[in-house]
DNA sequence: CTCCATCTGTACCACTTCGAATCAAATTCC
DNA sequence: GGAATTTGATTCGAAGTGGTACAGATGGAG
């Protein structure tokens, strides 16, 4: 337990002030989206905001990290567990599904691709965290797949990078889609497919 | 020739016009770009932007309307030839990777995944134009992946949408991966990458 | 109780935004 | 040549932007 610091105490928990305004920059974008948008969606007016996450572009930052470690536990978690392949893979395109699809104001994709990919052009900071973030992925479909080689699920001869990366491209896709409008019966169906492209159609 | 209307010609040509303005929104996207910017890009004051395009936002509609019916054309043509299915699918990644590369600010990927994307889920004409061009795309490849099936290039179990589903999302990872900072090599890989998948590893 | 560190809230600042109004310039029709 | 008509440049204004200063609130330390 820490020691209660000096002064008056915030009346927030940072924490869920993050989420909150994370699903600010969600809906609108990074540069759609204003302090006072902000302000509302988290409750704190302008200065604490400021105290609290410095500008609004280290707000931002520090959403789109928290993305991305979300990201990382969740992929970790969906492919520790050694069961088939095909197994995990719909495992977590079934879950991702579901996440690109909620949201009150329609579904809204990935927070990464829906916001940050706009931005990452003029700003290399938000560059270098999705820049990140994708190898990330990579490297978790790429681990998850060179395991399944491994044990013989699929053949030793298998491009697992180049398996990966269609896997997070097809991720991607998800996420513009479900931004587009998309239904969650599509979401899913690209998931089955590219999942039946990499283990094989019949394959059990 | 349609005879010269009646007051003071115009020194421009809205065709280029609207091609510099939507080399601004490519860069920065449309909420981060200002009329100045535009105003700037296309070396027309801000007058005659309104007077010629509409407000801020009918131009950037214009704008993604006219990438939609450049991504048509040019899927059309690539896809018109009566060769093999992988080298037809080959040509398409070969030169989106080629035009997702380019951009003096940095690669910018597609113009509709970079920009559309974040827009997409405040305003619904942003997310009907995403979505059209979508459905074409997807519609594109499965017609071309149907050909392939009825020339015997592809098993006739094959399932076109899916594939043409998944054919599309890695356009769209590619385009995502653009922007995040990727080069070159990595772009053209993944296009390899699911042609190997759709027609199969070791096919000709 | 007094001092002080920290947080909250109001108000404010300089700046940029989009869009409109105004006026000057250029061209065709009569 | 003169009127009509369209384009172009300058300027303005109301609203909104990100960010900050300062006073008041709140609770611990001594």
């Amino acid at each position: 337990m820490e020691p209660r610091p000096r002064g008056r105490p915030r009346t927030y928990d940072p924490a869920v002030a993050l989420d909150q305004a994370r699903a600010a920059f969600w809906n609108t974008g990074y540069a759609a989206t204003s302090l006072d948008d902000l302000s509302a969606a988290t409750g704190l007016n302008r200065p604490s905001l400021y105290g609290a996450f410095g500008d609004k572009k280290a707000m931002y930052i520090q959403a789109l990290e928290k993305s991305r470690a979300e990201i990382n536990v969740s992929l970790a978690a969906a492919f520790a567990p050694e069961d088939h392949l095909r197994t995990a893979l719909t495992r977590v395109y079934e879950a991702t599904a579901a996440i690109y699809m909620r949201g009150e104001a329609g579904p809204r994709g990935c927070f990464l691709v829906g916001t940050a990919v706009t931005e990452a052009v003029d700003d290399p900071d938000v560059r270098a965290v999705l820049a990140a973030a994708l190898a990330e992925i990579d490297a978790a479909f790429e681990g998850r797949i060179r395991r399944a080689m491994e044990v013989g699920n699929l053949p030793g001869s298998s491009d697992a990078a180049g398996m990966a990366r269609v896997a997070t491209g097809v991720l991607n896709g998800m996420a513009v889609r479900a931004r587009a409008g998309g239904d969650l019966a599509t979401l899913r169906a690209m998931g089955a497919s590219v999942v039946d492209l990499i283990c094989g159609r019949a394959g059990r």
